[in-house]
DNA sequence: TGGCATAAAGTTAACGGTAACGCAACGCTC
DNA sequence: GAGCGTTGCGTTACCGTTAACTTTATGCCA
């Protein structure tokens, strides 16, 4: 009150220096204290805790990660957030990674190739004990960074091909056999694959080309094209649909890319009086929340993002351990709800 | 090749040292080269720039932040993941702080107030350059920790009561009253509130309270809770609407706490018998991407997700840059669909 | 041609920890 | 009571980068 502001608290935030000369010790028996508590006393122990609490301590990594070794970062690199298709991955991954103390730095590419360099690199910056990216197609240039920084990498969703180091994911290419599989044993016919197909999401690809593959062993008619390259949203199924049925009245299966597409061509089809399952089947790619709330229910494939979060989490904790490089395929279920009917009679 | 391995390469990754070395200059001018490039003969950036993609070198940001004074860390607390209530939030923020190179560092606490302690000594250990946070109701020790800290605080979602820094938000309570007034203005006269209530959950409270006092307001019989202490999903609201009818069967207004636990409601009422919206109304929150497209169409509260991620990143921009903390209140917008009837009359 | 601003580099000292090493005090054994 | 392993703490040397100075070269003008 009197003298005014005193240029003590030397700064600001408390170091391991401010609780050493509180509590009358060196800096190192403050760092001991919670590196390696057993070789500090009991007593002396007792009054650095005291000490840290009152001054609000709070260890700085930054300068832990530069001393030591590690840094305790996992980065985690999605190429989309807002659809909600990894943030469960996300959730699980996080949570999981909470045990082993591992803080994750999230990066959003939105499937922009230039954006995966760029926030590669960035993350790469932070010294991070791991990588998790989605995918196991990545420009070049990412390979060649992940590779030549030596950190465990994860890659998720995807399995196949050129591993980097590890791999969690499941069988794209299967999942869009199944779908076409199932829908062609309802008794449809002409089939088409429609939805949201960016240019690097690969995982769409390979689906859709698992769908090519089961058609033409059926010997049915090839599958038609609807698709576009934005982000898939209920209202660009609802669009698509209408150009799809414009060029192609024949078609009467439908395999969407995801869900909330598929939400939207269900709607669409309603409003044109197609009847599904009678007239024309659905399947949907997700099984998102919604999938068995919308009408009819939506058949799916749904992928266990759960297991791929913690096999994921396992599969860092035990890289960064030492142990070798695996990559571990995750199943997916096929989920035949009302959008699809198994009994439906050829109808050729 | 003659002499065998030589101990150069000192290790492994390359630092401003191994560039420094290789061009011929100190280290200082590297790093000139990166952070003041005017200060840098041409040439000599050219040669560095260089020297650089050669060896592939990624700037240790953990040095960095020690030596210099920020960090170019965002930590980001948000309550949940899985049901991507905040997905699209973080899928804006991210982005936008993108463009001022700041990463994001996530953090999930799951509802758990002493999470949420750990997390938030966990990413202030990052010495974060700002933290973005769910929620204004937090555990002292959280808010003691942050003020602390010194560190611009954005809490986000919720406004109101004692903010500690700045925030972005909407106003929970004037949903929740809209909710009730809507369904009222459509004639129905028993209402209930439905869904997740976690004990940590002070925005769905809020929005209880506002609907409650709406009905107060109305003149109408008290709002019936059927609540419980864990995640919304669709099935708990099929389980929660059996038990709500079974003890109050006179009820004709359902306020959901959210989009996915209305979808189950919706569900559950239609194999009831329960006509909606003729004999019992409906209304959600959030409006996720399905709520158009679950029958009938779901009326619901849209909170302006993108906005409040655009603000905030725009907010820790300009509290970085110094500006003043504010509170900025972001709209929502009632969504008028199928699942409540606007000219329905009175039934008594 | 000396004086002086300016540009372009080099030197030095942090930043806040961690890890390796050193050393005193203590108890134990024979 | 000398020898020796423990225990408990202090010293010292980095980790890779940035920021504040200092130094050296360069050009310009009087």
């Amino acid at each position: 009150m009197s003298s005014g502001a005193e240029p003590r608290e030397q700064g600001g935030t408390p170091t391991l220096a401010s609780i050493a000369a509180k509590v009358g010790v060196s800096i190192n028996t403050v760092s001991r204290a919670l590196r390696a508590p057993k070789t500090v006393r009991p007593e002396l122990r007792r009054q650095i805790a005291e000490a840290m609490d009152e001054l609000n301590y709070v260890p700085n990594r930054l300068a832990g990660g530069l001393s030591g070794t590690r840094s305790d970062i996992v980065g985690v690199v999605v190429t989309s957030l807002y659809y909600s298709e990894f943030a469960s991955i996300i959730d699980t991954l996080q949570s999981a990674l909470l045990k082993d103390n591992l803080q994750v730095m999230l990066a959003n590419t939105r499937y922009d190739p230039d954006q995966e360099i760029t926030l590669v690199r960035s993350i790469l910056s932070w010294r991070p004990a791991a990588v998790a990216i989605i995918g196991v197609d990545h420009p070049a240039k990412v390979t060649e960074l992940l590779k030549s920084s030596g950190v465990p990498v994860i890659e998720m969703w995807d399995v196949g091909g050129g591993i980097i180091d590890s791999a969690v994911g499941m069988d794209h290419e299967g999942a869009g056999k199944a779908q076409a599989q199932h829908i062609i044993a309802c008794g449809y016919r002409h089939l088409a694959f429609l939805g949201s197909m960016r240019e690097n999401d690969m995982r769409a690809r390979k689906r859709a080309r698992g769908a090519a593959s089961a058609i033409a062993a059926a010997g049915l008619p090839d599958l038609v094209h609807a698709v576009r390259q934005e982000g898939g949203r209920p209202a660009l199924g609802e669009e698509l649909v209408h150009e799809l049925l414009d060029h192609h009245p024949q078609i009467d299966g439908i395999i969407c890319n995801s869900d909330v597409v598929a939400f939207g061509v269900l709607k669409a089809l309603h409003q044109l009086g197609r009847k599904v399952p009678d007239d024309i089947g659905v399947i949907g790619f997700g099984d998102s929340e919604a999938a068995n709330y919308v009408t009819p229910s939506l058949s799916t494939i749904r992928p266990d993002r759960h297991r791929i979060g913690e096999l994921t989490a396992e599969l860092i904790v035990a890289r960064i351990n030492g142990e070798e490089p695996r990559t571990d395929v995750v199943d997916w279920e096929l989920i035949a709800r009302n959008s699809t009917r198994p009994s439906r009679s050829p109808t050729r």
